[in-house]
DNA sequence: AGATTAGTCTAACGGTTGTTAGATTGTCAA
DNA sequence: TTGACAATCTAACAACCGTTAGACTAATCT
């Protein structure tokens, strides 16, 4: 052996900055919203909730870790996700947590146990669905976030004007809205207020990231 | 909005639990070794070239993340990887760490950089020439890891043995070796030994974990 | 030009983590 | 029983990290 111990220390030490980057909450939330679309860091403090300052140095953290980029346009620097490989890195990281902690299926139970009902799951079959119109698939997410992308076939109906814009939904059609993917409460705030309404509405619990259709450049 | 800020916090905070447990180095480390097949701490802090000590209380990290699961067996403590989805997190994280960081394809380069010519990649056409026997796949790693799993039509000769052993070998037939992943170097000393006894052999730079083939339980 | 806004940099704090040493538990072997 | 060994627990230190406040830069608006 010449020197591998101190060449392997450097090949984890390496790989383990991409841990370090995933192992703050407040940057996992950032990188999320980040697969809906590039994102000023002011839009990503105030959907985050959390300060200008911080959202800077945690978008410094993903910078450094080569997972976002930025582009500054004047007053305002964009940052966008590096490539669709860290969105599927933040799926794959979500789903792995959902399978080893206990705790974290407690948290998503209790989220949902209001219960509005869950989406078939069936990616093929919603999308036939709503190819032949039996179905309308409503995308509740800001329109800048449906424009970057969107679940084929759906239309846009952000969360906030839905009441107003009820009467452009069919009747007698299911609804499936989806958001920002399983932890983000919009969609099933949409339906909540669509069965009220009298609609047949579900949540897909899913969104762009976990449909491999994330927006990059 | 009822109170989805708290339950938001929650949930990040647990998949960062995941992320934690992989911004560490030594975890990560542990973490590929584990995917070989099961072992003793002894075994880990030898391998990874740490204290027990040390090994002792990362491992305690994995297991607190549920990546890890434990058994005692008379004097010693069994750690084994806790489901097959940590392996392919594992690849995950590596791969998305190549593709991110400059850095670390610089290290890979230059830990190959006297070179011995990689493997085709493609694992089908190995694994046809492998069952037609035009090509050896020879596992130089332990024993023990080569009985928790190996490649298809996989010999094993561990790298310590291999000099003894050569006649096992047929003359004229390409070996294709491989170890524990891209990060070991086991199978591309083994490939230097076999060049200079006239060997055609080649590295595969991929293991179990790569091939989705790690052991549980 | 002066005021405003978006964003970063620096410094500082308290809490967390990696690492090591020392004491402790449990198991096997003489 | 005693000793040896595997492994963990506890305590302690230094290094690191998250968070906040204050000063600073750069672009925009009036």
């Amino acid at each position: 052996m010449n020197h591998p111990r101190h060449i392997k220390d450097l090949l984890y030490e390496q790989v383990a900055r991409i841990g370090k980057a995933a192992s703050s909450p407040k940057r996992l939330e950032l990188i999320e919203l980040l697969c809906q679309g590039e994102k000023s860091v002011e839009t990503l403090a105030r959907e985050a909730a959390i300060s200008m300052k911080l959202a800077s140095a945690h978008l410094r953290e993903l910078r450094a870790a080569h997972l976002v980029e930025t582009e500054k346009q004047g007053k305002y620097v964009i940052y966008r996700i590096a490539n669709r490989d860290v969105a599927d890195f933040w799926v794959t990281i979500r789903s792995l947590a959902e399978d080893r902690l206990v705790e974290l299926r407690m948290v998503i139970e209790q989220m949902v146990s209001h219960p509005r009902e869950l989406a078939p799951q069936d990616r093929d079959s919603l999308v036939r669905m709503a190819r032949k119109g039996d179905a309308v698939v409503l995308d509740v997410r800001p329109a800048d976030e449906f424009l970057a992308a969107h679940l084929p076939f759906a239309r846009s109906i952000p969360l906030d004007e839905l009441k107003q814009r009820l009467s452009e939904l069919p009747r007698g059609k299911t609804v499936v809205a989806y958001c920002r993917g399983p932890y983000c409460l919009m969609a099933r705030d949409a339906v909540e207020l669509l069965r009220k309404k009298g609609y047949d509405a579900l949540r897909l619990p899913e969104g762009v990231a976990e449909w491999g259709l994330a927006p990059v450049r």
